[in-house]
DNA sequence: TGCAACGATTGCAGACTGTGCAAGGTTTTT
DNA sequence: AAAAACCTTGCACAGTCTGCAATCGTTGCA
């Protein structure tokens, strides 16, 4: 069973759940659509904190995240289940990631409540979400590390490349 | 004709390629992956260079990303086709997903020549690799405006942003 | 109560993708 | 020339997904 989802037929999801073939496929557009459902969105609220938020941006996003990944670790099994399907369903991971590109453009226009760029915006939206696939990643793949700890070490990285990147201190090139 | 693609049966393609459909499945393995091909790898030479480089790392960076484009560049007709199948087909958005993942490894490895934790090369890798589709994203949607303008214009945009995540200076917040 | 409208469910036929297998043809090697 | 390797093809088949029309239960209303 190197899938899991290649080896179950619309079939017999579709009898296992009680409705008919057609059925089903009313109540979802594709077999891995249904199987991997909708990534949860950032709330309205937690978007609303980051909009009118006073910290530095680095914190009020690494507090989105956090709440976000609080979220999804809510669902360790499903989540590795998604996991295990993705690795092998190209069409899966697709599905996700057109969802995923939604939750980033409505990212982006949070984040034009802070900054007066659209590119900025776009790089940050794009930041924080990857940052989340990281440690989603970095979890799935090191034992014994919850997906918040491992949501803690993406982000240092995250910024410690910013760091690099700004480019305002040569010297930590040194060593 | 909305995508182009699904209106396209693989015996059409095949019949006009002058070979029999189950030839074509031998040549590809899916029909959406025959249609949008393998993005092009970052050369050898240029992520040598990338090792070992001795500007800041963000302008040596900004280098790759320039050879890069340049290369997209040249198919500018292909790069629109792609573009318009990838808005409405999930399967070859997953297919080229996995493509770009595997090059964001790649590019993983070559930054940890330069940096010395992983996590900071992956954020790095992915920091370089959404600024290409930033920039082909932005030169679909924005007339009169050349690939190569608007991979500047996304990485004005990254910088921009690395400055603020990475807050030596909230000065800039002020206004 | 009777009936009409509505949405949800279903079966069925059919188009299409993709695979396994075996047959046939061509090229290369010995 | 014989053998081996390779490429192409046809065929059968499993599986996904759609369009269409029929059915059924519920609700609202006369």
């Amino acid at each position: 069973m190197q899938n899991g989802l290649e080896s179950v037929t619309t079939d017999e999801i579709a009898a296992a759940s009680g409705v008919s073939t057609r059925t089903f496929f009313n109540y979802y557009p594709n077999k891995e659509a249904a199987a991997i459902g909708h990534p949860p969105d950032f709330s309205d609220s937690d978007k609303d904190a980051l909009r009118t938020g006073t910290a530095p941006l680095a914190d009020d996003i690494k507090w989105l995240l956090d709440r976000q990944v609080e979220t999804l670790a809510k669902d360790e099994a499903i989540l590795r289940m998604v996991g295990r399907i993705l690795k092998c369903n190209e069409k899966a991971r697709g599905i996700l990631d057109g969802a995923l590109s939604d939750q980033r453009e409505d990212l982006t226009e949070v984040f034009l409540s802070r900054v007066n760029n659209r590119q900025t915006a776009a790089a940050l939206a794009q930041t924080a979400t990857s940052a989340i696939g990281g440690a989603i990643f970095l979890w799935e793949h090191e034992d014994n590390i919850t997906l918040s700890a491992a949501l803690d070490r993406v982000w240092q990285g995250v910024i410690d490349a910013s760091w690099l990147l700004s480019g305002t201190h040569e010297k930590d090139q040194l060593y």
